[in-house]
DNA sequence: CAATAAAGATACCGATCGGTCTCTTTGATA
DNA sequence: TATCAAAGAGACCGATCGGTATCTTTATTG
Protein backbone atom coordinates (compact mmCIF):
# COMPACT_ATOMS: atom_id res chain seq x y z
CA UNK A 1 0.00 0.00 0.00
CA UNK A 2 1.35 3.42 -0.76
CA UNK A 3 1.81 6.11 1.12
CA UNK A 4 -0.64 8.42 -0.52
CA UNK A 5 -3.38 5.46 -0.30
CA UNK A 6 -2.24 5.30 3.74
CA UNK A 7 -3.30 9.44 3.44
CA UNK A 8 -6.14 8.89 2.20
CA UNK A 9 -7.24 6.71 4.31
CA UNK A 10 -7.00 8.65 6.94
CA UNK A 11 -8.58 11.68 5.61
CA UNK A 12 -11.68 9.84 5.07
CA UNK A 13 -11.41 7.88 8.70
CA UNK A 14 -11.03 11.28 10.02
CA UNK A 15 -13.29 13.68 8.10
CA UNK A 16 -16.35 10.99 8.62
CA UNK A 17 -15.98 10.82 12.30
CA UNK A 18 -16.04 15.21 11.46
CA UNK A 19 -19.52 14.96 9.03
CA UNK A 20 -21.09 12.60 11.69
CA UNK A 21 -21.11 14.83 14.09
CA UNK A 22 -21.09 18.08 12.60
CA UNK A 23 -23.07 17.65 9.57
CA UNK A 24 -21.97 18.51 5.93
CA UNK A 25 -22.95 21.86 6.06
CA UNK A 26 -21.29 22.37 9.42
CA UNK A 27 -17.95 20.89 8.57
CA UNK A 28 -15.61 23.39 6.97
CA UNK A 29 -12.20 22.21 5.33
CA UNK A 30 -10.65 23.70 8.21
CA UNK A 31 -11.92 21.55 11.06
CA UNK A 32 -10.57 18.30 8.72
CA UNK A 33 -7.39 19.98 8.50
CA UNK A 34 -7.11 20.17 12.49
CA UNK A 35 -8.20 16.89 12.60
CA UNK A 36 -5.90 15.11 10.06
CA UNK A 37 -2.83 17.26 10.52
CA UNK A 38 -2.84 17.85 6.39
CA UNK A 39 -2.79 21.00 4.82
CA UNK A 40 -5.02 22.02 2.68
CA UNK A 41 -2.57 21.02 -0.39
CA UNK A 42 -2.32 17.79 1.01
CA UNK A 43 -6.18 16.94 1.19
CA UNK A 44 -7.14 18.33 -2.37
CA UNK A 45 -4.56 16.12 -4.23
CA UNK A 46 -6.56 13.14 -2.57
CA UNK A 47 -9.86 14.30 -3.45
CA UNK A 48 -11.64 17.02 -5.60
CA UNK A 49 -13.76 18.28 -3.64
CA UNK A 50 -15.30 18.82 0.01
CA UNK A 51 -18.39 16.75 -1.70
CA UNK A 52 -16.21 14.07 -2.61
CA UNK A 53 -14.89 13.43 0.89
CA UNK A 54 -18.25 13.90 2.29
CA UNK A 55 -19.71 10.95 -0.08
CA UNK A 56 -16.66 8.60 0.51
CA UNK A 57 -16.87 9.50 4.31
CA UNK A 58 -20.09 8.74 4.45
CA UNK A 59 -19.30 5.43 2.63
CA UNK A 60 -16.88 4.64 5.36
CA UNK A 61 -19.16 5.36 8.33
CA UNK A 62 -22.05 3.24 6.48
CA UNK A 63 -19.65 0.05 5.75
CA UNK A 64 -18.69 0.00 9.35
CA UNK A 65 -22.24 0.28 10.95
CA UNK A 66 -23.18 -2.12 8.58
CA UNK A 67 -20.12 -4.57 9.46
CA UNK A 68 -21.14 -4.00 13.06
CA UNK A 69 -25.03 -5.26 12.80
CA UNK A 70 -23.57 -8.01 10.28
CA UNK A 71 -21.21 -9.15 13.15
CA UNK A 72 -24.00 -8.79 16.31
CA UNK A 73 -26.88 -10.53 13.68
CA UNK A 74 -24.42 -13.73 13.07
CA UNK A 75 -23.91 -14.31 16.67
CA UNK A 76 -27.91 -15.16 16.92
CA UNK A 77 -29.69 -18.52 15.34
CA UNK A 78 -33.29 -17.03 16.07
CA UNK A 79 -35.46 -14.98 13.68
CA UNK A 80 -36.45 -13.28 17.05
CA UNK A 81 -32.88 -13.38 18.36
CA UNK A 82 -31.21 -11.49 15.07
CA UNK A 83 -33.74 -9.27 14.78
CA UNK A 84 -33.11 -8.04 18.37
CA UNK A 85 -29.61 -8.18 17.25
CA UNK A 86 -30.11 -5.23 15.68
CA UNK A 87 -30.83 -3.07 18.87
CA UNK A 88 -27.43 -4.71 20.76
CA UNK A 89 -25.53 -2.68 18.41
CA UNK A 90 -26.88 0.69 19.63
CA UNK A 91 -27.58 0.02 23.39
CA UNK A 92 -25.24 2.19 24.39
CA UNK A 93 -25.55 4.80 21.59
CA UNK A 94 -25.20 7.75 24.48
CA UNK A 95 -21.63 6.60 25.27
CA UNK A 96 -20.69 4.09 22.80
CA UNK A 97 -22.30 4.48 19.71
CA UNK A 98 -21.07 1.94 16.96
CA UNK A 99 -19.62 4.96 15.11
CA UNK A 100 -18.72 8.05 16.46
CA UNK A 101 -21.86 10.77 16.06
CA UNK A 102 -24.98 8.32 15.35
CA UNK A 103 -26.50 6.27 12.99
CA UNK A 104 -24.76 8.12 9.79
CA UNK A 105 -27.96 7.27 8.01
CA UNK A 106 -29.98 8.66 9.90
CA UNK A 107 -27.58 11.91 10.45
CA UNK A 108 -27.47 11.95 6.42
CA UNK A 109 -30.73 12.03 5.92
CA UNK A 110 -31.87 14.63 8.49
CA UNK A 111 -29.58 16.89 7.49
CA UNK A 112 -29.31 16.50 3.73
CA UNK A 113 -33.15 15.73 2.59
CA UNK A 114 -33.51 18.79 1.31
CA UNK A 115 -29.89 20.59 0.55
CA UNK A 116 -27.98 17.86 -0.82
CA UNK A 117 -29.43 14.71 -2.97
CA UNK A 118 -25.98 12.92 -3.70
CA UNK A 119 -26.13 12.56 0.21
CA UNK A 120 -29.64 12.14 0.49
CA UNK A 121 -29.31 9.42 -2.25
CA UNK A 122 -26.87 7.25 -0.70
CA UNK A 123 -28.75 7.07 3.00
CA UNK A 124 -31.81 6.08 1.11
CA UNK A 125 -29.49 3.68 -0.77
CA UNK A 126 -28.80 2.67 3.42
CA UNK A 127 -32.02 2.64 4.81
CA UNK A 128 -33.22 -0.35 1.82
CA UNK A 129 -30.18 -2.48 2.44
CA UNK A 130 -31.42 -2.37 6.50
CA UNK A 131 -34.72 -3.08 5.88
CA UNK A 132 -33.86 -5.74 3.21
CA UNK A 133 -31.57 -7.17 5.60
CA UNK A 134 -34.27 -7.65 7.88
CA UNK A 135 -37.32 -8.56 5.79
CA UNK A 136 -34.41 -11.74 4.87
CA UNK A 137 -34.59 -12.49 8.08
CA UNK A 138 -38.36 -12.16 8.88
CA UNK A 139 -39.00 -14.29 5.66
CA UNK A 140 -36.39 -16.79 6.97
CA UNK A 141 -38.04 -17.29 10.26
CA UNK A 142 -41.51 -17.58 8.54
CA UNK A 143 -40.47 -20.09 6.25
CA UNK A 144 -38.37 -22.37 9.14
CA UNK A 145 -42.13 -21.86 11.24
CA UNK A 146 -40.74 -19.96 14.07
CA UNK A 147 -42.66 -17.28 12.59
CA UNK A 148 -46.38 -16.83 11.98
CA UNK A 149 -46.85 -17.65 8.05
CA UNK A 150 -49.68 -14.28 7.22
CA UNK A 151 -46.68 -12.06 9.34
CA UNK A 152 -46.56 -8.83 6.62
CA UNK A 153 -42.44 -8.96 6.54
CA UNK A 154 -42.95 -5.21 5.38
CA UNK A 155 -44.62 -4.13 8.56
CA UNK A 156 -42.77 -5.87 10.45
CA UNK A 157 -38.98 -4.38 9.43
CA UNK A 158 -40.18 -0.87 8.90
CA UNK A 159 -41.26 -1.44 12.59
CA UNK A 160 -38.37 -2.46 14.10
CA UNK A 161 -36.00 0.15 11.96
CA UNK A 162 -38.15 2.51 13.32
CA UNK A 163 -38.14 1.63 16.86
CA UNK A 164 -34.25 1.87 16.66
CA UNK A 165 -33.68 4.73 14.88
CA UNK A 166 -36.61 6.27 17.04
CA UNK A 167 -34.65 5.00 20.28
CA UNK A 168 -31.64 6.27 18.97
CA UNK A 169 -32.75 9.88 18.34
CA UNK A 170 -34.63 9.48 21.82
CA UNK A 171 -31.77 7.95 24.01
CA UNK A 172 -29.20 10.57 21.99
CA UNK A 173 -30.88 13.84 22.79
CA UNK A 174 -32.15 12.83 26.53
CA UNK A 175 -28.74 11.47 27.22
CA UNK A 176 -29.86 8.30 28.29
CA UNK A 177 -29.52 5.07 26.64
CA UNK A 178 -33.23 4.00 28.39
CA UNK A 179 -35.20 4.65 25.86
CA UNK A 180 -32.54 2.59 23.59
CA UNK A 181 -33.12 -0.35 25.84
CA UNK A 182 -37.38 0.12 26.64
CA UNK A 183 -37.52 -0.39 22.83
CA UNK A 184 -35.58 -3.39 23.00
CA UNK A 185 -37.16 -4.76 25.87
CA UNK A 186 -40.94 -3.59 24.21
CA UNK A 187 -39.75 -4.94 20.76
CA UNK A 188 -38.94 -8.11 22.54
CA UNK A 189 -42.27 -8.86 23.74
CA UNK A 190 -44.06 -7.94 20.61
CA UNK A 191 -42.45 -10.55 18.90
CA UNK A 192 -43.52 -13.09 21.88
CA UNK A 193 -46.45 -12.07 21.52
CA UNK A 194 -47.42 -11.59 18.29
CA UNK A 195 -45.07 -12.74 15.68
CA UNK A 196 -43.82 -16.05 17.13
CA UNK A 197 -46.26 -19.17 15.96
CA UNK A 198 -47.54 -20.86 18.74
CA UNK A 199 -47.13 -23.69 18.93
CA UNK B 1 -49.58 45.55 16.91
CA UNK B 2 -46.51 48.18 15.68
CA UNK B 3 -44.97 48.06 12.25
CA UNK B 4 -41.98 46.22 13.76
CA UNK B 5 -43.62 43.98 16.06
CA UNK B 6 -45.15 42.59 12.78
CA UNK B 7 -42.02 42.63 10.53
CA UNK B 8 -40.50 40.82 13.54
CA UNK B 9 -43.17 37.86 13.26
CA UNK B 10 -42.59 37.91 9.43
CA UNK B 11 -39.14 37.45 10.12
CA UNK B 12 -39.81 34.48 12.38
CA UNK B 13 -42.08 32.89 10.46
CA UNK B 14 -40.69 32.88 6.94
CA UNK B 15 -36.79 32.01 8.61
CA UNK B 16 -38.49 28.93 10.64
CA UNK B 17 -39.27 27.59 7.13
CA UNK B 18 -36.01 27.53 6.17
CA UNK B 19 -34.14 26.72 9.13
CA UNK B 20 -36.37 23.32 9.34
CA UNK B 21 -35.38 22.24 6.23
CA UNK B 22 -31.75 23.38 5.47
CA UNK B 23 -30.04 23.34 9.22
CA UNK B 24 -28.56 26.24 11.58
CA UNK B 25 -25.24 25.67 9.50
CA UNK B 26 -26.94 25.16 6.11
CA UNK B 27 -29.03 28.91 6.37
CA UNK B 28 -27.07 31.33 5.75
CA UNK B 29 -28.62 35.44 6.72
CA UNK B 30 -28.82 36.09 2.72
CA UNK B 31 -31.58 33.19 2.56
CA UNK B 32 -33.48 35.08 4.99
CA UNK B 33 -33.21 37.71 3.03
CA UNK B 34 -33.55 36.54 -0.25
CA UNK B 35 -37.13 34.73 1.63
CA UNK B 36 -38.49 37.91 4.04
CA UNK B 37 -37.76 40.63 1.54
CA UNK B 38 -35.97 42.33 3.88
CA UNK B 39 -32.56 43.41 3.92
CA UNK B 40 -29.76 42.75 6.31
CA UNK B 41 -30.19 46.58 8.20
CA UNK B 42 -33.95 45.56 8.46
CA UNK B 43 -33.46 42.05 10.15
CA UNK B 44 -30.42 43.44 12.56
CA UNK B 45 -33.41 45.93 14.07
CA UNK B 46 -35.22 43.34 15.51
CA UNK B 47 -32.61 40.51 16.40
CA UNK B 48 -29.35 40.66 18.05
CA UNK B 49 -28.06 37.95 15.85
CA UNK B 50 -28.34 34.58 13.57
CA UNK B 51 -28.92 32.39 16.83
CA UNK B 52 -31.55 34.63 18.17
CA UNK B 53 -33.74 34.48 15.12
CA UNK B 54 -32.72 30.65 15.07
CA UNK B 55 -33.76 30.40 18.91
CA UNK B 56 -37.30 32.06 18.50
CA UNK B 57 -37.32 30.21 14.84
CA UNK B 58 -37.21 26.93 16.67
CA UNK B 59 -39.81 27.65 19.36
CA UNK B 60 -42.20 29.15 16.79
CA UNK B 61 -41.96 25.92 14.59
CA UNK B 62 -42.33 23.74 17.87
CA UNK B 63 -45.40 25.84 18.91
CA UNK B 64 -47.02 25.24 15.98
CA UNK B 65 -46.57 21.95 15.49
CA UNK B 66 -47.17 21.09 19.03
CA UNK B 67 -50.68 22.76 18.73
CA UNK B 68 -51.72 20.64 15.67
CA UNK B 69 -51.00 17.32 18.37
CA UNK B 70 -53.23 18.98 21.02
CA UNK B 71 -55.61 19.85 17.93
CA UNK B 72 -55.78 15.91 17.20
CA UNK B 73 -55.69 14.49 20.23
CA UNK B 74 -58.49 16.90 21.67
CA UNK B 75 -60.79 15.23 18.59
CA UNK B 76 -60.53 11.56 20.68
CA UNK B 77 -61.93 10.74 23.81
CA UNK B 78 -60.13 7.06 24.29
CA UNK B 79 -57.11 6.86 25.52
CA UNK B 80 -55.84 4.57 22.43
CA UNK B 81 -57.50 7.33 20.12
CA UNK B 82 -55.51 10.11 21.40
CA UNK B 83 -52.14 8.42 21.17
CA UNK B 84 -53.13 7.17 17.69
CA UNK B 85 -53.80 10.88 17.00
CA UNK B 86 -50.14 11.58 17.28
CA UNK B 87 -49.98 9.47 13.89
CA UNK B 88 -52.86 11.63 12.01
CA UNK B 89 -50.75 14.66 12.31
CA UNK B 90 -47.81 13.27 10.45
CA UNK B 91 -49.52 10.67 7.92
CA UNK B 92 -48.84 12.79 5.04
CA UNK B 93 -45.04 13.75 6.16
CA UNK B 94 -43.89 13.33 2.90
CA UNK B 95 -45.94 16.14 1.14
CA UNK B 96 -47.82 17.63 3.87
CA UNK B 97 -46.17 17.81 7.12
CA UNK B 98 -47.78 19.79 10.00
CA UNK B 99 -44.79 21.80 9.34
CA UNK B 100 -42.34 22.29 6.16
CA UNK B 101 -39.77 20.33 6.68
CA UNK B 102 -40.54 17.85 9.33
CA UNK B 103 -40.57 17.34 12.56
CA UNK B 104 -38.64 20.48 14.21
CA UNK B 105 -37.58 18.72 17.17
CA UNK B 106 -35.80 15.76 14.95
CA UNK B 107 -34.42 18.10 12.77
CA UNK B 108 -32.65 20.07 15.50
CA UNK B 109 -32.08 17.13 17.83
CA UNK B 110 -30.02 15.77 15.09
CA UNK B 111 -28.24 18.66 13.88
CA UNK B 112 -27.51 20.61 16.72
CA UNK B 113 -26.83 17.77 19.26
CA UNK B 114 -22.98 18.36 19.02
CA UNK B 115 -23.24 21.71 17.50
CA UNK B 116 -25.35 23.74 19.47
CA UNK B 117 -26.40 23.35 22.78
CA UNK B 118 -28.58 25.95 23.32
CA UNK B 119 -30.65 24.57 20.22
CA UNK B 120 -30.48 21.61 21.51
CA UNK B 121 -31.88 21.99 25.00
CA UNK B 122 -34.82 23.68 23.14
CA UNK B 123 -35.20 20.15 21.53
CA UNK B 124 -34.56 18.35 24.35
CA UNK B 125 -37.51 20.38 26.57
CA UNK B 126 -39.81 19.67 23.29
CA UNK B 127 -38.87 15.98 23.91
CA UNK B 128 -39.96 16.26 27.58
CA UNK B 129 -42.89 18.23 26.53
CA UNK B 130 -44.38 15.66 24.21
CA UNK B 131 -43.19 12.39 26.31
CA UNK B 132 -45.23 14.08 29.26
CA UNK B 133 -48.33 14.62 26.94
CA UNK B 134 -48.07 10.79 26.04
CA UNK B 135 -47.47 9.88 29.71
CA UNK B 136 -50.46 11.73 30.80
CA UNK B 137 -52.91 9.96 28.54
CA UNK B 138 -51.42 6.86 29.07
CA UNK B 139 -52.44 7.39 33.19
CA UNK B 140 -55.69 8.78 32.27
CA UNK B 141 -56.20 5.36 30.05
CA UNK B 142 -55.29 3.19 33.19
CA UNK B 143 -57.54 5.07 35.50
CA UNK B 144 -60.44 5.04 33.28
CA UNK B 145 -59.99 1.15 33.07
CA UNK B 146 -59.41 1.30 29.32
CA UNK B 147 -55.66 0.32 29.64
CA UNK B 148 -54.06 -3.00 31.98
CA UNK B 149 -53.05 -1.32 35.10
CA UNK B 150 -49.27 -2.72 34.90
CA UNK B 151 -49.05 -0.95 32.20
CA UNK B 152 -45.77 0.79 31.83
CA UNK B 153 -46.58 4.32 30.66
CA UNK B 154 -42.87 5.64 30.17
CA UNK B 155 -42.13 2.93 28.23
CA UNK B 156 -45.08 2.75 26.17
CA UNK B 157 -44.85 6.93 25.55
CA UNK B 158 -40.98 6.37 24.48
CA UNK B 159 -42.50 3.63 22.47
CA UNK B 160 -45.23 5.46 20.84
CA UNK B 161 -42.77 8.32 20.23
CA UNK B 162 -40.42 6.51 18.79
CA UNK B 163 -42.10 4.68 16.12
CA UNK B 164 -43.74 8.31 15.19
CA UNK B 165 -40.25 10.19 14.92
CA UNK B 166 -38.50 6.36 13.13
CA UNK B 167 -41.83 6.74 10.60
CA UNK B 168 -41.33 10.27 9.99
CA UNK B 169 -37.58 9.53 9.59
CA UNK B 170 -38.38 6.31 7.45
CA UNK B 171 -41.00 8.13 5.19
CA UNK B 172 -39.25 11.58 4.17
CA UNK B 173 -36.46 9.66 3.36
CA UNK B 174 -38.01 7.18 1.29
CA UNK B 175 -40.48 9.89 -0.06
CA UNK B 176 -43.36 7.40 0.72
CA UNK B 177 -45.79 7.67 3.74
CA UNK B 178 -46.31 4.32 3.71
CA UNK B 179 -44.19 3.50 6.87
CA UNK B 180 -45.43 6.30 8.52
CA UNK B 181 -48.86 4.35 7.66
CA UNK B 182 -47.59 1.29 8.53
CA UNK B 183 -46.58 2.11 11.89
CA UNK B 184 -49.71 3.68 12.75
CA UNK B 185 -51.62 0.15 11.60
CA UNK B 186 -48.97 -1.77 13.78
CA UNK B 187 -49.26 0.30 16.64
CA UNK B 188 -53.20 0.58 16.76
CA UNK B 189 -52.84 -3.53 16.60
CA UNK B 190 -50.11 -3.11 19.41
CA UNK B 191 -52.80 -1.22 21.71
CA UNK B 192 -55.49 -3.22 21.01
CA UNK B 193 -53.51 -6.68 22.11
CA UNK B 194 -51.33 -5.92 24.52
CA UNK B 195 -52.74 -2.39 26.25
CA UNK B 196 -56.45 -2.68 26.30
CA UNK B 197 -57.48 -4.33 29.41
CA UNK B 198 -59.38 -7.24 28.95
CA UNK B 199 -62.99 -6.92 29.71
C1' DC C 1 22.63 6.07 -5.26
C1' DA C 2 20.40 8.88 -8.89
C1' DA C 3 16.54 10.08 -11.26
C1' DT C 4 11.90 10.88 -11.18
C1' DA C 5 7.41 10.77 -9.74
C1' DA C 6 4.35 11.23 -5.88
C1' DA C 7 2.99 13.83 -1.92
C1' DG C 8 2.41 17.74 0.78
C1' DA C 9 3.19 22.80 2.46
C1' DT C 10 2.45 27.55 1.59
C1' DA C 11 0.54 31.40 -0.26
C1' DC C 12 -3.07 33.08 -2.58
C1' DC C 13 -7.86 33.56 -5.07
C1' DG C 14 -12.74 35.46 -5.32
C1' DA C 15 -16.94 34.70 -2.88
C1' DT C 16 -19.54 34.57 1.01
C1' DC C 17 -19.97 34.40 5.94
C1' DG C 18 -22.15 36.94 10.23
C1' DG C 19 -22.30 41.45 11.82
C1' DT C 20 -21.97 46.87 12.14
C1' DC C 21 -22.55 51.58 10.89
C1' DT C 22 -24.68 55.45 8.82
C1' DC C 23 -28.08 57.53 6.35
C1' DT C 24 -32.72 57.71 4.50
C1' DT C 25 -37.50 56.71 4.76
C1' DT C 26 -41.58 55.64 7.07
C1' DG C 27 -44.89 55.59 10.73
C1' DA C 28 -46.89 57.12 15.07
C1' DT C 29 -48.12 60.84 18.03
C1' DA C 30 -48.81 65.57 19.91
C1' DT D 1 -49.69 68.86 10.01
C1' DA D 2 -45.19 69.13 12.30
C1' DT D 3 -42.09 66.50 14.98
C1' DC D 4 -39.51 62.87 16.35
C1' DA D 5 -38.81 58.21 16.99
C1' DA D 6 -39.00 53.75 14.79
C1' DA D 7 -37.83 51.04 10.84
C1' DG D 8 -35.23 49.72 7.02
C1' DA D 9 -31.73 50.25 3.06
C1' DG D 10 -27.10 50.00 1.63
C1' DA D 11 -22.34 50.24 2.05
C1' DC D 12 -18.83 48.33 4.48
C1' DC D 13 -16.03 45.30 7.98
C1' DG D 14 -12.71 41.42 9.08
C1' DA D 15 -12.94 36.50 9.02
C1' DT D 16 -13.67 32.40 6.88
C1' DC D 17 -15.47 29.74 3.12
C1' DG D 18 -14.11 26.14 -0.74
C1' DG D 19 -10.69 25.79 -4.09
C1' DT D 20 -6.10 26.51 -6.99
C1' DA D 21 -1.31 27.17 -8.31
C1' DT D 22 3.39 26.85 -7.25
C1' DC D 23 7.15 25.27 -4.97
C1' DT D 24 9.53 22.04 -1.77
C1' DT D 25 10.03 17.67 0.26
C1' DT D 26 9.60 12.84 0.51
C1' DA D 27 9.03 8.07 -1.51
C1' DT D 28 9.66 4.99 -4.93
C1' DT D 29 12.06 2.69 -8.45
C1' DG D 30 15.65 1.86 -12.08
Amino acid sequence: MKKGERTRDHIIMKSAAIFNQRGYAGTSLNDIIADTGIKKGGIYRHFASKDEIALEAYNYAASLVSGKFSEAVDQEQSASGRLIAFFRVYEDVVHNPPFIGGCPMQNTAVESDDTHSELCDRARQGLHNFLDMMKSIIRDGIEAGEFKEDLDSDALATFAFSLLEGGILLSKLDGDNKHMLMNKTTFSSYLQQCCLKSS
